[in-house]
DNA sequence: CGATAGTTTGATATCCTTCAAAACCTGTGG
DNA sequence: CCACAGGTTTTGAAGGATATCAAACTATCG
């Protein structure tokens, strides 16, 4: 356990893109929990059928939504990364209806369902805004059945990369046009719903077209921009500030 | 215009799976408006990049959320049934990341912005129950994530058919295994991003394999059983109260 | 009865999967 | 410093699922 506050920064830049917040805002939100948990890649943090009693904050590190068929095909249904919330509302409905696991060692926080519901009724703004990435979430998930119905394996890949980016961006942790993936070729896999070894052949090919490089973990986005634009990304649905 | 008020009935159902109301909440939900409107197949609802200033509530009829990618494509990234809310929360998202269209002719009830967000404050159980249909929403773009990444043509059409016909039953809409289904092949092929052909080509397998019959609209399940064995359907995520 | 949208069919091309093996890393213990 | 184990990445060959294109057929409706 670790006692640090500034564990909140990623969350608040998040948040920001929906309001400001007072000084004594931000102090609420990190109050919603004082300590931190060093977890290792693979833990399961929540599984299918659970009645979670807390809401895990995402502080370092980056962990996955998915779903495992009965044959022990793996679908994974969102990417959390630094500053995520694991289901501001995991009161509302009754049971988990799928599992996260982290895809990478992490430190993660807990807030405890009478905290969070409290939080929620006292300061309306800090609930509206949690209420504002749960529906930005959302539209994370419109945009990838998109990716998903329409694209192909090259523009399906260009685009998670665009996304990615920028999510990470928005936290502070890109650098340059650089960011850590901790996501094994496999984990790529079960993302864009196509085999490893498709998805190998595909990155070669983004090598190739000088578009990336990626060696252990590190991806560097070599041309931004024509990456976009074979992705067709269009970043409204992260429904980040307009910052000119 | 027409005045009505047991238009309201297929909301009510819906949300019950999430708590009973008193006969006062069921009097405030069937005032939230008064009259509907009937508009015709391929009428557009809302529009990516509009702010609207409506909730918009389906009261017959089916409609679609979709995308359109540059070069014509479209992915449906939701059907909404009779008793849908289009967006609960639209004013708390700046703009519409996607638009919406009616997928047969049908009758919409418009919910003005100020009653919609009174409503919520003042009876704090029908926002949670609004609250948890955005949830379970969710919960259905995830499961059609799994759907699109994981499953083959004849497994995705056969799930996407469960879960309409459970859908369609919670809100009274089935006529013992069969139902209206107003979507043409080229309707089906962008839900489940596949081509009309593939689409056709998988339909006729399905009734040679007589789990179907569908002609002109209707739908009929011949084999339940079969088909959700087929689809792997797990209805866990549609978060419908227990009935044994 | 012709116009129009939706469905069906056939032939061929492409993308992606499958399977199996080899090569490559990284960390560990001798 | 080397050897070896386990996971990850890479390669090749071949098969299967779905797309593409174009045309014929069917149904419906004014």
């Amino acid at each position: 356990m670790t006692q640090d506050t500034h564990f909140w920064r990623p969350l608040l830049k998040r948040l920001a893109n929906f309001s400001e917040f007072t000084e004594e805002e931000a102090e609420t939100i990190a109050g919603l929990s004082a300590t931190a948990q060093r977890l290792c890649v693979g833990t399961v943090l929540i599984e299918e059928g659970d009645r979670p009693e807390d809401v895990i904050y995402l502080v370092e590190g980056w962990a996955a939504r998915y779903k495992i068929l009965p044959d022990g095909r793996r679908q994974i249904v969102a990417i959390l990364i630094p500053g995520d919330l694991c289901d501001v509302q995991v009161f509302t409905l009754k049971e988990m209806d799928h599992s996260i696991a982290l895809l990478s060692d992490a430190k993660v926080a807990r807030i405890p369902k009478r905290t969070m519901l409290q939080t929620m009724e006292d300061t309306p703004r800090i609930a509206r805004a949690m209420w504002w990435s749960t529906l930005v979430d959302e539209a994370v998930l419109r945009e990838w059945l998109v990716n998903m119905g329409q694209r192909n394996a090259f523009e399906r890949l260009a685009h998670l990369f665009c996304e990615l980016w920028l999510r990470l961006k928005q936290v502070g942790l890109t650098s340059g046009h650089g960011f850590h993936l901790p996501l094994s070729q496999e984990g790529l896999a079960d993302t864009m719903g196509l085999t490893p070894v498709h998805i190998n052949r595909t990155l070669q090919r983004m090598r190739e077209e000088r578009l990336i490089t990626l060696r252990s973990g590190e991806l560097v986005i070599e041309d931004i921009e024509r990456l976009q634009k074979i992705a067709d990304f269009n970043p409204n649905y992260l429904h980040l500030l307009q910052r000119k």
